[in-house]
DNA sequence: AGAGTCTTCCAAAGCGCTTTGGCCTTTCCA
DNA sequence: TGGAAAGGCCAAAGCGCTTTGGAAGACTCT
């Protein structure tokens, strides 16, 4: 059943039809009614590949994924994902993966606009200076950034959370806790998230005369192992910090295990605190000693994004206007004062 | 830079140009070499708009994504996704997610197919007489079925891994080291593959006379927290298991804190097999014991399937074959002979 | 009553590609 | 040397929608 099948039954032009079913103002509010009723009985749906070509719009928003076998995508981009499909679905948008080899993203950026595939697209895990920002911005299609990037000579709208304030208030509490010597175990420190989380440790040492040491900052892809042999790097120094503050859950749990692997005890030898994305399959509040965390729902975070991409596309929604989250600081077992 | 244009300027009519492009052989080859110079000099790229609305071909592979608030992605999707990904991206392929409700993923299935917003789909973690497969094999848009469904009255292509062989070669393993209670804790056994991994262990203790005691077999969602309460629960019973088979390395991590918790130890108490889909960021061998698991790359599925998807698109792959990848049982320190 | 203004609808021109059907040359073979 | 077959190209008709530029009729106003 296609748009001229359906205006020859109702004896009207494909003109009048297609204007009764997009809303517009200059049709009869009783041909309306029949015109959305007929199309109702009768299933009829526009073919989204002829508007598209018609309008350029696609109802579709992209993404481009970074590929190559040695190419990891982290476990929170499928939370991310759980928000934005969620928002997504109740409003009929599509999601287009482009998968793109992870060091030449701009060729695809380049044709998903080039060939209006989508109507928007969002960027994740930005880099100071990122050129994905540069790029999507001068091609002119609707994005969101979600995270930040520092360095570009323009603004643009982004999503983020409080990452500096979160671990400022993390490294607040430790040092108020006694702890002076802190370490950071942190994600890959060329993305924004883990520049702005030593950020905030740093301001709230240097509150109180404090500094970090030198090598206990580490940066590293977030996975168990990595977290494992930071800290473990960390205890086995003659100047072993005290307490951690941790980029992630995972690399919570390979701390945890080089805690345990040295004979040591949290909170009592080690408080810990680790940023928690609120994964349903993995909880702080379960680790063997309940883990305090500074905790933001990722997924939250992607129906934002979800729902801003759509406002933009409709035009609701303009301008640069970056938003940031506050983070929670929820305390729990795995912070006691400093020992000794 | 569109077709007429490009024609205009090499002086040909659009058709040439099209059929040089597009390879046909009604073309002179002295033609061919002339327009397809042109074209990649000028950076032409046919609108996939048009060329959509002409052939209906889509260039994307479509997947139908559930959601709802209570719903979870599991984090082995991602890492399927990269596998997808890696292959689509080296054949321009682009995946489009479809966010459904979970309760209702017919009528998004509906919609793509009439639509035909994708050339192909995938269909993940069927249970027995999928009504996904039925659907979308009466509906005749091309697929494969990650995994397996079972009592449908036809045969459909997919790929799956030889569950019920690897646990069988699990527990097979276990009774061998004279273990007699064996645990199943595996995932929702509303799915094939729990179901499969469930009917591998029978085998296996069948075949030595044994049998998985009343209680002894648990299905639930695959979190660190089910895996804790369920391995909790079997060990605190009169008849506690001496060996557990286990779904997934994320519940494997519940075990090893319940064992912990109980003062228990692997793998003199307690021999433990997981099976592992192979996350770059949790491995077994960095357990505190390493893991004896059941080792299969979620990441190399990701890509045959999509490799299949990209064959029955073209027309190389016809027919319901469908194949069945062989596990790898890799033995590390979470096994020994059972206790006393 | 005639001019102007809405209201309501339509014919037709795109959007940019593929594909059908056909035309003009060459080439081949009896 | 004539007819068939093949090679190489083109004009035009879709694909199914939106949108432009009217046009006809009804209504208002002076």
């Amino acid at each position: 059943m296609n748009l001229k099948q359906l205006s020859h039954m109702l004896a009207l032009s494909q003109t009048t039809v297609s204007r009764a079913l997009n809303g517009y103002p200059e049709v009869n509010e009783e041909t309306r009614r029949r015109v959305i009723d007929a199309a109702k009985r009768h299933g009829y749906r526009p073919n989204p590949s002829a508007r598209r070509l018609a309008t350029g719009k696609t109802g579709m928003i992209g993404y481009v994924l970074p590929t190559g076998t040695a190419v990891d995508i982290d476990p929170h981009f499928v939370e991310f994902l759980s928000g934005l499909g969620d928002y997504a679905r109740s409003h009929e948008l599509d999601l287009v993966l482009s998968p793109a080899d992870a060091d030449d993203q701009e060729t695809t950026y380049r044709r998903i606009v080039a060939n209006r595939q989508v109507d928007a697209v969002y960027i994740s895990s930005p880099r100071p200076a990122d050129r994905r920002v540069a790029l999507v911005s001068t091609l002119g299609i609707p994005f969101i950034v979600h995270g930040r990037s520092e360095g570009l000579d323009f603004d643009y709208p982004f999503t983020d959370i409080d990452n500096e304030g979160a671990f400022h208030e993390a490294a607040r509490l430790l040092i108020q806790l006694g702890h002076r010597r802190l370490a950071l175990i942190n994600g890959d420190d060329r993305e924004t998230f883990a520049i702005h989380r030593e950020r905030g440790v740093r301001r709230a040492l240097a509150a109180s005369g404090l500094e970090l040491g030198e090598g206990h900052v580490c940066s590293l892809a977030m996975t168990e192992e990595n977290g494992y042999r930071a800290a473990r790097r960390l205890l086995e120094r003659s100047d072993a910090p005290t307490a951690i503050a941790c980029s992630s859950l995972i690399m919570a749990l390979g701390v945890v295990r080089a805690v345990r692997d040295l004979g040591l005890t949290i909170p009592s030898d080690l408080s810990l605190i680790a940023h928690d994305d609120v994964f349903p399959w993995l909880k702080p509040e379960n680790f063997s000693v309940p883990l305090s965390t500074t905790r933001s729902s990722i997924r939250l975070a992607g129906a934002r994004v979800a729902e801003r991409l759509a406002a933009r596309i409709s035009g609701l929604e303009e301008g640069a206007r970056g938003e940031v989250w506050p983070v929670d600081l929820v305390i729990r077992g795995s912070v006691a004062g400093a020992p000794g």
